[in-house]
RNA sequence: GCGAUCGUAGCUCAGUUGGUUAGAGCACCUGGUUGUGGUCCAGGGGGUCGGGGGUUCGAGUCCCCUCGAUCGCCCCA
C-alpha cells in the first residue's frame, strides 16, 4: 500500500485543439447554443441527435477519399478481427463524426416512409477532425446543422438561408458584417462543359475551381490544360452570367421585376427561383451570388452556398444534395441545408463586441438568483440560512448564499452582486422577530418582508422587473 | 504532415551580459477601516519557470528533443 507522500503526481494538458468550458466559457457556449436552437425552433425546425461516432464508410464513400485523412479513427478493441483489422490496414471501422449530414441523410433514409415532406431537422452536436489547430478551426466543436428534406423547390433553399439570416440577426449580425455567397453547381457544370471539359472530368474540374483562389496562376493553368478546360472562356462565361445574375437579384432587391436573362437552361431556372424565395423572404439585401464558390463535399448537387465575414473563414456553408437519401437506401429525396460552426462564429461576434458578457450573459442565460442570503447577525440568524435557502428553493426560486465568515455587509453584498443576484436577503437582529430585509440589487431599494411571505414576495416582485 | 514565432502563479506579464530562498497587478482566502454592492489598508495560499536531457561551479536565462499555443502552408465537411 502505497502512502500518500509516495504518489507521484502528474499533470496532464488537455489533447490538441480542444478547449475546456469553465463557467464563463460555458455560458459564452450556451448563448450561441441558445440562439440557435431559439431561432430554429421559430422557424419551424425539430431537433435531432445522433451518435458521435458511425461506420467510417459512412464518411468514405459519399463525402470523398480525401476526407479519410482528417478522419479521427475509433475502435472498440473488443474483438481480435477488428484489432486486426486496424493493424492490417491503418484504418478503424469507425470514424468520430467530421460532419452531420451522412447521419442525418442515414436517420431520414432509415424512416421515410412515415415522415412528412418536408421534414426539417436541426442539430447541434460537436464534430471532430484530425486537422493542424488554427485560427477559426479546431479538433472539436461545435456545428449547428438544418437541413429541408422532402422538397426540391428553391423556396427550400431560400428558407434554410432564412434560418442562417435569422440567426445572425437575433445575435445582433447584419449584411454589413456577413454576406451570403450564393452558387449553383449545374450552372457552373454547364459552363465547365461549354468551356471544354468532358462529362468524366466534371468532378475533377469543381474540385479544380474550388482550390482555384488558393493556387498560383500557372498551376491553375496547368491542370486546366489537362482536362480539356479552357480556363479564360470559362472565367469569361462565369463572369458574365454573375454580373447578370447579380443585376437581377439588386432589381429584385429594390422592387422592381425580373428582368429576362440571355441564358437559358435548367439551372438558370433554379437561380432565379431562388431569387424570387429569398426575396420573399426578405433577405435579397444579405445575398450575392459568386460561381466561384463551389464547396469541397462530392455530395452537393444543385445551390450551394457559404456566409463570409472579412478577414475570417466561412461562418457557415451548405447546399443541396439531392442524391444523398437514395444512396443510402432511402427513395429518392431532394434536401438542403447547411452547417454553421460556433469557433469562427465566435470570432465574428467578439471581433464586433455582440457577445455578451457579465450580467447581460446571465440575464439572456436566465441564470442570475433570484436571492442571496448573507447572514449579518449572531449565530441565531446564521442558523436561519440554510433553511431559508431550501424554503426558497422548494419554492422553485434560484438562491444562493454566502459562504463566507464574515458579518461585514459591505463584503456580503458584494459577494451577492458578484453572481448577478436580483435581491439581496440580509439577515439581522430583525431575525428574531420574523423579518428579513431584502435589497434589490439592481436598484438599490430595500424592504423589510415577514421572512414566511419571502418566497412569494421574491416571486412577485422578480416576475414585476421581467414585464 | 510542413514552416515561423512563442511557453515564468488561475489570468496579464516583469525577471537586466547565466549568479543567493523566482517577483508585480488582477483573481482567490483571512482580517481591519465597527454595518449596505465592482473603493482603501494589512496579511495569506498558490509556481519542480510546459516536460525531458545536455553545457556549466551555477540555467527561468544557452543547446537538443518533446508536448502545447498562435499564425501561415496542405486541407477545408
Amino acid at each position: 500500500m502505497a502512502s500518500p507522500g509516495s504518489i507521484r503526481p502528474v499533470r496532464f494538458q488537455g489533447p490538441k485543439g480542444t478547449r475546456d468550458f469553465y463557467p464563463a466559457e460555458m455560458a459564452r457556449r450556451r448563448y450561441i447554443e441558445q440562439a440557435w436552437r431559439t431561432v430554429s425552433i421559430r422557424h419551424g425546425f425539430d431537433e435531432i441527435e445522433g451518435p458521435t461516432f458511425e461506420s467510417a464508410d459512412l464518411y468514405a464513400v459519399k463525402s470523398g477519399e480525401a476526407i479519410l485523412g482528417e478522419l479521427f479513427q475509433a475502435f472498440s478493441g473488443k474483438s481480435p478481427e477488428e484489432v486486426e483489422q486496424v493493424r492490417s490496414t491503418g484504418r478503424a471501422p469507425y470514424a468520430l463524426r467530421p460532419e452531420f449530414t451522412p447521419t442525418l441523410a442515414r436517420m431520414f433514409a432509415d424512416r421515410a416512409a412515415s415522415l412528412p415532406r418536408p421534414t426539417k431537422w436541426f442539430a447541434i452536436p460537436i464534430h471532430y477532425r484530425a486537422e493542424r489547430p488554427q485560427r477559426g478551426r479546431l479538433r472539436e466543436f461545435l456545428q449547428w446543422n438544418a437541413d429541408v428534406i422532402g422538397e426540391e423547390s428553391p423556396q427550400a433553399d431560400a428558407e434554410v438561408i432564412a434560418l442562417a439570416v435569422g440567426l445572425f440577426t437575433e445575435l445582433g449580425l447584419s449584411g454589413r458584417h456577413l454576406t451570403v455567397r450564393l452558387s449553383n453547381r449545374d450552372l457552373v457544370s454547364e459552363l465547365l462543359i461549354e468551356s471544354g471539359v468532358g462529362e468524366a472530368d466534371l468532378a475533377a474540374a469543381l474540385t479544380l475551381l474550388d482550390r482555384r483562389d488558393r493556387m498560383a496562376a500557372e498551376e491553375f493553368a496547368r491542370s486546366c490544360c489537362q482536362i480539356g478546360l479552357d480556363a479564360a472562356a470559362l472565367a469569361a462565361r462565369l463572369g458574365e452570367v454573375q454580373g447578370e445574375m447579380n443585376s437581377a437579384l439588386a432589381a429584385m432587391e429594390n422592387g422592381g421585376a425580373m428582368p429576362p436573362i440571355a441564358r437559358k437552361s435548367p439551372a438558370i431556372g433554379q437561380l432565379r427561383g431562388l431569387i424570387e424565395a429569398l426575396g420573399a423572404q426578405g433577405i435579397l439585401k444579405w445575398c450575392e451570388f459568386d460561381f466561384s464558390i463551389v464547396r469541397g463535399l462530392a455530395y452537393y448537387t444543385g445551390t450551394v452556398f457559404e456566409v463570409t465575414a472579412a478577414g475570417e473563414r466561412a461562418v457557415a456553408g451548405g447546399g443541396r444534395y439531392d442524391r444523398l437519401i437514395a444512396s443510402f437506401g432511402g427513395p429518392p429525396t431532394p434536401a438542403v441545408g447547411f452547417g454553421m460552426g460556433d469557433v469562427v462564429l465566435s470570432l465574428v461576434l467578439e471581433e464586433h463586441g455582440l457577445m455578451p458578457e457579465g450580467e447581460r450573459l446571465a440575464e439572456c442565460l436566465g441564470t442570475r438568483p433570484d436571492a442571496f442570503v448573507v447572514s449579518a447577525g449572531d449565530e441565531s440568524s446564521d442558523a436561519v440560512v440554510a433553511p431559508l435557502v431550501a424554503e426558497l428553493r422548494r419554492a422553485g426560486l434560484h438562491a444562493r448564499r454566502s459562504y463566507k465568515a464574515t458579518k461585514k455587509i459591505d463584503k456580503l453584498l458584494k459577494d451577492a452582486a458578484a453572481c448577478y443576484s436580483r435581491f439581496a436577503v440580509i439577515l439581522d437582529e430583525t431575525c428574531s422577530t420574523g423579518n428579513v430585509q431584502v435589497k434589490n440589487l439592481d436598484d438599490g431599494s430595500q424592504d423589510t418582508v415577514m421572512r414566511t411571505q419571502l418566497a412569494q414576495w421574491i416571486t412577485q416582485h422578480r416576475s414585476r422587473a421581467h414585464v
